[in-house]
Order: structure tokens, then sequence, then C-alpha cells
DNA sequence: GAATGCCCTCCTGTATACAAGCTGAAGTAT
DNA sequence: ATACTTCAGCTTGTATACAGGAGGGCATTC
């Protein structure tokens, strides 16, 4: 069984994401190689796989003999973050409008705009979060740009552990979808400049907004 | 001797990266990772690690039984990290201008335009190639973001080998500093909106240029 | 001659062994 | 009391062992 149908680094890498999202393994907090291991049940060799690997995406960092750290998000982290998101979606929304696509194939985006609103009249702001990522991830992946979505998963996966914490204080987002649905229109009018405009704008937004929210709150590590 | 004064991790990082801009292992050939382990005279793990991470990178690609891909770089390949380029060094751009450097800050940047018109005098593209670097990784660390700093850096290494291939059968760059020149203008004036929208088009001419370059040369594969 | 199936090789994924040097603590000297 | 030194323990970095299974080649059959 030295091989399983999916293989323990895997199993390390998706855990290990899951338990620092969750806030079971808490930013700011440092763990040895061994603990994980244990803590997984496997080997140190695949930890240490996976350890490299969200290393590399900028989840925790190896600091020798003093375990690995789960990276804390300072405010100022989230304002690199959410500009480099920013620039980067919105050139996927230019692109998109430059693609033509019909309305079929922008049917995902209204759809997630539209559970947006359901949730918002709910006030289930789980639900809303779920399908605001949805939208954006799919205006990413209908820019048809590989690297674009590789980087904005990862810039998503550093925030997303502050993101869940602000969405309960945060003001509602209820103009958000005036922007979301904007865009959708610029994209259907093939208007790219527009596309990009206003989606850099919204996003603009969105940064000052959470940065703002983390910075009063004294949130300065999450 | 475990633990040398460099770790062979990182040795093995470097090697491999060298080995990859040189075109000793070209791009397309497939190594086991004992064949690696062999070339670097170390052990498979580190040479594993190693892999893991230039993986991450997107340098190189682990193909289960067949080896670890050396990743070739199509036109389209070089379409997505130029768009992605242009967009985030025009936001370093932007912020290096809100930053208010003083010309001492700049000089770096003047100086390797300097050294530009001085290669490119003497028709030495080398040297024009490592200043031109140099002239965009100093821009992009001007910027102050980080995240955009460790990207760049990524999507730039992805492109090296096509870089030094277009290098001498692209035109001479002559224009090139006219718009650098003008980008470090707009910075020293505090002109955000006029560095970014000057970096963007140099950048975004570069592009067409260079992808243009590789379609016309049916250079499918680099 | 082509297709199918079986077998063997060999590569990778994972566990484990091991040594080296850092860290922190305890003890000593000033 | 503070600072310096030494020592021990512990973590990590690296090597190595090992098994499972995938892929390719060869043989057999139609």
């Amino acid at each position: 069984m030295t091989q399983k149908s999916v293989s323990s680094t895997k199993r390390a890498i998706h855990e290990l994401r899951a338990r620092i999202f969750s806030g079971d393994l808490p930013a700011g907090s440092d763990h040895l190689e061994t603990e994980l291991a244990d803590l997984l049940e496997m080997s140190r060799t695949p930890v240490r796989e996976a350890i490299l690997t969200l290393n590399g995406q900028g989840l925790l960092a190896m600091r020798p003999r003093k375990g690995v750290r789960i990276l804390p998000l300072s405010p100022e982290d989230m304002a690199e973050i959410y500009d480099v998101l920013t620039e980067l979606e919105s050139l996927a929304a230019e692109q998109a409008a430059k693609a033509r696509y019909d309305d079929d194939e922008l049917a995902i985006l209204t759809r997630a705009i539209d559970d947006m609103d359901a949730a918002l009249a709910r006030e289930d702001l789980e639900s809303w979060s779920t399908a605001d990522e949805r939208f954006h991830h799919e205006l990413v992946r209908l820019g048809g740009n590989t690297r674009v979505g590789a980087i904005v998963e990862m810039m998503s996966d550093q925030v997303r552990r502050a993101r869940n914490t602000t969405l309960y204080i945060r003001p509602l987002p209820i103009k958000s979808n005036e922007d979301h649905r904007a865009v959708v229109q610029a994209i259907r009018n093939a208007d790219a400049e527009a596309a990009r405009r206003i989606h850099r704008r919204h996003r603009s937004e969105t940064k000052d907004i959470l940065v703002g929210l983390l910075r009063k709150h004294q949130l300065r590590f999450l």
C-alpha cells in the first residue's frame, strides 16, 4: 500500500490547507514537522513535501529549528494582495469581454449573482461569500489566462481566513451586485474597456473597505 | 556533513534553474529523479524537494513515471505571461510614483537606462538584456508590493529562455529607453497615472513584438 | 501482420535511519 | 546580578531502504 489511490502528499496538502483555513492551525502558530506528521498519521516525508508546496503558495513559512509558522496576515498584506487581485481580475474581465462569450457561457456568472442576491435577502453571509467567490473565480476562468487563474487562486487562499473574519463585521455588500451586473453587461456588450474599468473600481473599493476594517478593528494579524 | 553551509536542496534548486536557463536541460526534455540526483551528485531527497519547488514556480512538471518534464514555452504562454507582467509592472510604476522617491533613490533606474544606452551603442545585446532586467526588477522593487515582486520574478523566470532566444532576432530595442526615461520622469513628477499608462503601453508593445516574433519564426516551443 | 494479454522491469512514493548543528538551559566566573 | 561558556537534547536535512504499480515489451493467437 505504498501508493494508494491518492498520494499521502496530496492528502497532506489538502488536510493542512483545510486546517489552516478553519483556524485549526491558527495564524502565527508554529508546528514541528513531527507534530504535523503525527497529526496526519503519516511519515515526515509527505508532510515535508506538503510544507514545501504550501510554503511556495505563501500559506506558511519554514523556519529551520522553530517549526513551520502558519503565516499571519497583516492589513498591509491584505492591501498588497487586493492590489494584485484588482489588477489581474480586471485584466480577466477585459479579456472575457474581448472573447465575445454568448449568454449561455455567461450564465454561470449571472447565476452566481442571483445566488448572492438570494443569500443577501436571507442575510446568509456564508452563502453570499461562496457565491461571490464563484463569481470571481468564473470571471477569471472566462478571462482565459491560466497564469492569472493560478495567481488569483493563490492570493485568494492567502486572504481566505481574513475574509471569513471580516465577513461578519463588514457592511452588508448590497451594492456589490450592481457592480457585478454591470461587469457582466459590459462583457456581454464586448465592451472590454468598460468591463475592466468597472471591475477595477469594484475590487479597489472592496480593498479599501476590507483593509480599513482590519485597521479599524486593530486586527493586525489574522 | 549532513547539514553543510548551504543545504543540498538549495543547491539543487539553483543548479537546476541554471541548467534550465542555459538550455543544458532543454525545454521539453524528460528526466528521471535518479538521473538528476546523479547529475547533481546528491541523493534523491533534496532533488525531489527542488523539483517540487520548481514545479510550483512553473519551470517543470512532474509526470509520474515519465520523469520531470522541463516545461516548454509556447507563444500562447508568452502572451499570458506578458499580460501578467504588463498589469503588475504598471501597477508597480504607479505605486512607485505615489511613493515620491527622490533622485537618489531613482538613481538605480537611471543608471540601468544609461547602461542600456551604452550596451546598445556597442550592440552588446547580452549587456542590454541584463540592464533591462535590472531596470524592470528595480521598478518593481520601488513599487513596494512584495507579492508583485515575487510574481514578476516567477513570470520572468518562465520566459527567460525565450527572451534569450528572441534577443538576437528581435529588432534592436532602440526606442525602448525613450519609454524607460518617460516612466522614470513620471515617477519623479509623482504622476502616478502617467507612470502606469506609459509603462503599460511599453510592456504591451514588447509583448506584441515578442509574441509576434515567436509566431513568425514558428518557434512553437522554447 | 495485427491485436491482445501477460509479465517483468524500473520508477516513484513513502518510511525510516542517522548525523550535524542550533537552541536553550544550566553552571561558572567576574 | 550579569555575562559568558559549555553541554545536552532535539529538530531538521539528507541518505537509504522498500514496496507497489504502471508501462512497455514479448509472446501467443487469430
